[in-house]
DNA sequence: TTGTAAGCGTTATCAC
DNA sequence: GTGATAACGCTTACAA
């Protein structure tokens, strides 16, 4: 049996095995250098026998690369993260890379916290997501002057990569409007500090406008809760205008977001509106589950998984050096997908 | 001012900064040993004052523990796996630990090969998720032998944490009889090869002969198609048998998972069968949208957060060895969430 | 083409 | 209470 409680084996032992030096063995792992091919041959075959897989903290200590980047979220569970997180790591697969990912409950406090746990573990570059807006400058703490690369979010001298909310929002109201939806309502939330939202709720105005129709603020809703149960706030404010109202003031209500939709379907559902008979409904997002909903969803799609792929190449050039990092940021395209949630006026 | 351009300090700066020695500092910092007060403040102070973040890589290499633990899952869009690691996490955050999320795609090949790269990161400990039938033997590729922990996953000689699938799914079966159905349809997967799916079908089986139906296989609707998508998977199936049969050979059904119950549904609703009105639905899992869908799914809950939080309680104790490993594993209770999509027959 | 040895930033052992 | 110093496992000059 050769395979009885064999231990961890480093390079050492490697080399010994080989009969050769510490360096040789290196050199012949990573090629730096040139090595006899039948002694790189003899290595490697011992390499993969004995499942040497060299120490990432020894090569990290000394080459003060890791070849791990940090992944800053707000919330592990939130589809819209986990999708741009996928993105990230099939980019960072490709290239050998580890992803870390710090979460941080939405939280300033927490987010800085794991910036620090993660550069002291030496990362290459940050990937951070989401758009909390933070009162402390990364630059400031980022002692180790790593590459930083932001996601859905703007911040001055950093590279991000975004979708233009105001311009996405303008979209839905234009598709709603060549519906020939004259009275649009709006539900979401004030007040966040999430420049995100804030632009959407503009392109929302600014979409009215363009087209010619007033900006009437009965039918935009917006609540200043704490943001997360989205889909009960969504219902409750919904609901308690449906009862008060009816919903004769509008043919068609844009959600901020997908899970706000949601709620407000089910408002609208549970108050006898038909969706879209009576009411057209269009989300914002494109989550996974805007595919099962009932009916479903109408949305404006967020290339999620291609802005992770995107911050990651980015990230990876400047750790890279191939190009100096570029502060500009990349907007992406936003699209309409629609689906059965929106209809003709 | 203070902060221009200061570079990452190390224990060597701060040792001279402070006036002391480097084992002073570290000493100071970790509380090792004893440090005069006043000493131990100023050091305090400084490390403070100059973001002093200890090196992980070194701390790692020379104590070969890193407070970091690899969790290994298949999909980290899949919000069952996301829920169990926001469990984990929390935890671990409790407990200073980092996790980091190696993911497989579904990939044997994958799944080892994270292990590997995790292990090669000098991690503490591995808590894998999620129920693929591997062929490889952690123990055997484990040469650190640092302990594992399983969630939702069995495997021989290893602790894991589970739910009785085959009891959980009985209850469903069981909570339908209760609401008088008598034609109960199944609609899931076959042949592939994950042992929590097979055992809910025997639940099926077993839940129906304890309530003395009998085992029908036209209502039993088994796909063998790759395990991905399951929402169409689960559609189309039903919407063929929906075309041919109609739907008066059965009053309920119940979805393998809640996103084949979300596909159920849909395909029920698309060909005029109101649910829970003529046909009731029930799913597992108990994922987060299952409160978003029209109607409300009742379904078996999972623990999920808790079966995280449970794996990662029982790693850390075997990790910091406040006692042996107990290769025994953990049963949780899993639980009937009654929402609308289930009525009386 | 290969070997030797210094160094990466910590902690641990042993002196003092 | 505190300070040298040798590890930890790797990479990389510098020699040979």
């Amino acid at each position: 049996m050769e395979n009885e409680t064999k231990k961890q084996l480093n390079i050492k032992d490697l080399a010994r095995l080989a009969g050769v030096s510490t360096s040789t063995v290196s050199n012949a792992l990573s090629g730096r250098r040139h090595v006899k091919p039948a002694t790189k041959q003899k290595i490697l075959e011992l390499a993969q026998q004995y499942h040497y897989q060299p120490s990432v903290m020894a090569r990290g200590l000394c080459r003060q690369k890791t070849k791990i980047i940090g992944v800053i979220t707000a919330d592990l569970y939130n589809p819209y993260y986990t999708e741009v997180i996928k993105g990230i790591d099939a980019q960072a697969k490709q290239l050998g890379y580890t992803i870390v990912i710090g979460s941080t409950n939405y939280d300033d406090y927490q987010e800085m916290e794991e910036f620090r746990k993660l550069n002291a573990l030496c990362v290459d570059g940050f990937i951070i997501i989401g758009s909390q807006n933070t009162h402390f400058r990364f630059s400031e703490i980022n002692s180790r002057k790593v590459p930083l690369v932001f996601v859905d979010r703007e911040v001055k001298n950093h590279p991000s990569v975004l979708i233009d909310n105001k311009a996405a929002m303008m979209k839905a109201v234009d598709y709603l409007c060549s519906l020939r939806h004259k009275k649009i309502a709006y539900v979401g939330y004030q007040g966040t500090n999430i420049i995100n939202l804030e632009k959407r709720l503009e392109g929302y105005k600014a979409g009215l406008k363009k087209n010619g129709l007033a900006f009437n603020s009965k039918i935009c809703l917006l609540s200043n809760a704490l943001l997360s149960n989205e889909f009960n706030v969504a219902y409750g404010m919904l609901d308690t205008y449906l009862k008060n109202n009816g919903c004769a003031s509008f043919s068609a209500l844009i959600g901020e977001a997908d899970i706000i939709a949601f709620g407000c379907m089910r408002a609208l559902q549970d108050n006898h509106v038909k969706v879209p008979g009576q009411v057209s409904v269009v989300g914002f997002d494109n989550i996974h589950s805007s595919k099962f909903s009932n009916p479903r969803l109408t949305t404006v799609n967020q290339p999620k998984k291609k802005m992770g792929k995107i911050g990651a190449k980015m990230l990876f050039s400047a750790i890279e050096g191939h190009r100096k990092i570029n502060t500009n940021s990349v907007y992406l395209k936003t699209v309409i997908v629609e689906r059965e949630s929106a209809g003709l006026a």
